[in-house]
DNA sequence: CGATTCATTGACCGGGATCAAGAACCGTGG
DNA sequence: CCACGGTTCTTGATCCCGGTCAATGAATCG
């Protein structure tokens, strides 16, 4: 069973059987459980290791003078958190759990390496790069030009689709283990208004909550009214190969 | 003298004189001068080469279905406009100038080799792409958790600062060639509420406009306003050698 | 089973949008 | 040099989306 970055990267590429190898055994050692609400590295540090999500949920978050948080990004299943520690000096954000998850560390010496000697993984991670720069800048329209209720159902699509990608879920329903605030924290609207749109939403039937397991009724609905366009995920495979495994997972979603 | 690629990557790093006369040649060669509003590279297209703004002011920027415009970046002199091109099939957005502006075309074939054998250079690309993240953050918390009035201030200081970083001026005032429609797209306010605040900054005396021309009366006092911190910028330089001549460009206002 | 967090509802408010009209600033051509 | 048509900037009046405040349920957890 391939591991979840794996998983992940082959939307973009399909690895060879070292790389295959090699990042399955990376990321099935130097692991740890991480409760709810707990940071994995902080603003201003630098961290010998790169993390990577393989369950539960967390983000990029800052907190501001005024006592605010915006969290800038929510990171899945086989996301690479801070990719950046090999170039930068510090961080300029903080990356915490919102739920309970397992990270895994990768020694940045050891990434070097084989970012070095293993051009197929190298290119992997520059995509996953420019992946997380493309969902950052439909972040800015949607704060930008896209009304509370559209806002909504576009990160909703999102996490639905990037949870498929990584084949954590396989059908409409998904663990979603969110508060409204963190919500309200991720779109930059209050919890207030976060439980009205969500409302509306569950009312149009394009969406049921239980708890922290969310359900997709309606996706093609759902799709439109966040005028969802996926070409900013860039998952290159599925158009090349749409019969691989990897293009399978996303299929009717795209 | 060296090219304002050189001048903004110096802030990262100190290149070789080989990759220095590397560089210097690449931005000196195939130039082409764009007129005001016209289109470098579109979304869905794919470009053979990758573009570097030597002179004038570019954008990355989406149409939307409702037909507004969202400008998600501006891109000032010395930056690379497109290094995805390296890695992904399509763009996802499109570039386009604000202003007529001088802009280099290098091969992408050419890239690539110097990408596998100038690890110099690779890294300094790469520092460039996780510092355009950082902005991309950073807007993200703007449009989140800002009001209009630092938002707008954020904005000119911004733009103050990477115009100087690369030392296409020296002091408070600087060219900035756009409509206040223009920073409405940017900021994701209306033409209307942009000029009401350029006015309070104005009666504030934080800043004046003359034309295309903007001056910053009083630096601290627009920094104060646009709750501005430069960490996000990563100019590691400047704090490893506050002497250096890089260093010195920004001095007073990181 | 009490305590604390989280979801929900209602009343009211305000920042920024919208609409509309006029003024200042172009580049252009006669 | 001036008349012009088109942007762009400016101002005022009005509206509404989403914020704020506050109170009540519901759910979760030692």
């Amino acid at each position: 069973m391939d591991s979840l970055l794996i998983k992940r990267m082959e939307h973009y590429t399909r690895f060879s059987d070292e790389d295959r190898a090699l990042l399955n055994e990376l990321t099935s050692q130097r692991l740890r459980q991480y409760g709810a609400r707990e940071d994995i590295v902080r603003e201003g540090e630098h961290s010998p290791d790169m993390h990577i999500v393989l369950s539960g949920l967390a983000c990029r978050y800052k907190l501001l003078e005024n006592g605010t948080r915006q969290i800038m990004a929510f990171l899945v299943p086989g996301d690479p958190c801070d990719s950046e520690i090999f170039i930068l000096k510090e961080m300029d954000h903080n990356i915490g759990t919102l739920a309970p998850s397992l990270i895994c560390s990768i020694s940045g010496k050891k990434m070097r390496e084989i970012l070095l000697n293993r051009p197929g993984i190298t290119l992997a991670f520059w995509w996953s790069t420019l992946q997380d720069e493309g969902i950052l800048r439909e972040r800015i329209i949607d704060e930008g030009r896209r009304d509370a209720y559209s806002r909504i159902a576009f990160l909703i699509y999102e996490v639905l689709l990037r949870m498929r990608m990584v084949g954590v879920i396989d059908d409409q329903n998904f663990d979603f283990p969110v508060s409204q605030a963190d919500i309200a924290d991720a779109t930059g609207l209050t919890p207030v208004h976060v439980n009205r749109m969500l409302q509306r939403l569950r009312d149009e039937k394009l969406i049921a909550i239980q708890g922290k397991t969310w359900t997709v009724l309606d996706p093609a609905g759902l799709r439109k009214a966040a005028q969802f366009n996926a070409n900013y995920l860039h998952l290159d495979r599925a158009k090349d190969e749409p019969e691989s495994e990897a293009a399978e997972r996303v299929k009717g979603l795209i």
